[in-house]
DNA sequence: GTGATTGCAAACTCTTTGCATCCAG
DNA sequence: CTGGATGCAAAGAGTTTGCAATCAC
């Protein structure tokens, strides 16, 4: 598997972009970034590596992240849009707490079937799909934590 | 099954709320609208009936639709949220063309139980879920519309 | 060189909120 | 009366964009 430097690079040639050293910070920053963040917190990183990037160019990064398959997003409701990687990761959705906003990662076979199912029932040519499930955390009163 | 003014009023009463002449033309109004709207777009219908309502009133009682229970929104990514009639309606997941924005409401059990399922898993209560699924309808290139 | 890229700030979209006035119960 | 409701306009959050200067190839 090639790594993601690489896949970044090719995907730039291909659409006849370039490199630079801006976008160099912010990929690198974003690979060395785990979890979800927003834009602006990893803005907030990248700033830290050249307080000269402006947020626009980390906006405009991450837009190509995204599309050469580095990076994924993720729109949990109000807030911002978050992302995460994406690369070399299995496809997941995501169980949200809707108390302490918790993230788990959750992956099924069988829904991502029955996804394909229905979207080819209705002859759809399904692309990508979002789910979110939004509940209790244990620790926020969830099976396992009720107050005693 | 109550009418859905009825259920309305007793939520306001139940909150120690009041009816207000404007929350009865954007309820109506709400009643008489079918499939997903914005805000805004109630909004120009409300205004046809009644100029003088602010677009803010309709937001706080759009919140207070879907807080009662008579409409359930629907974040379809980028553009604004989107509300639909919920009560009375079998919980749906959406199904969304990227071209031309085509909605199909879908039900599936297998999914449903599935997401209990998993929500349980990890000690989650689940409270909803927002599943949508993106592709290309039959006529904007799905299976049965490959232009020849 | 030439077209892509950048930073900045302004624009934009959608939604919320402060506030003075007004209304329902 | 009194607390809730309204309309307005301003504020807010998050993101995009116009533009002149700059850079990559």
């Amino acid at each position: 598997m090639k790594p993601p430097h690489e896949v970044f690079l090719e995907y730039l040639r291909r659409k006849g972009l370039n490199m630079t050293p801006q976008r160099a910070v912010i990929v690198e920053t974003f690979l060395a970034t785990e979890g979800h963040f927003s834009c602006d917190e990893l803005s907030a990183r990248v700033r830290r590596a050249d307080p000269a990037i402006g947020q626009a160019t980390v906006y405009r990064t991450l837009k190509l992240l995204v599309d050469s398959g580095l990076a994924s997003h993720l729109a949990a409701g109000d807030g911002p849009v978050l992302y995460e990687h994406s690369y070399g990761h299995e496809h997941h959705d995501h169980l949200v707490c809707l108390d302490c906003g918790a993230k788990v990662e959750i992956v099924d076979p069988v829904i991502e079937t029955r996804q394909e199912h229905l979207a080819a029932e209705h002859g759809f040519v399904l692309t990508r799909h979002s789910m979110i499930l939004y509940g209790l955390c244990p620790r926020c009163g969830g099976k396992t934590g009720g107050r005693s």
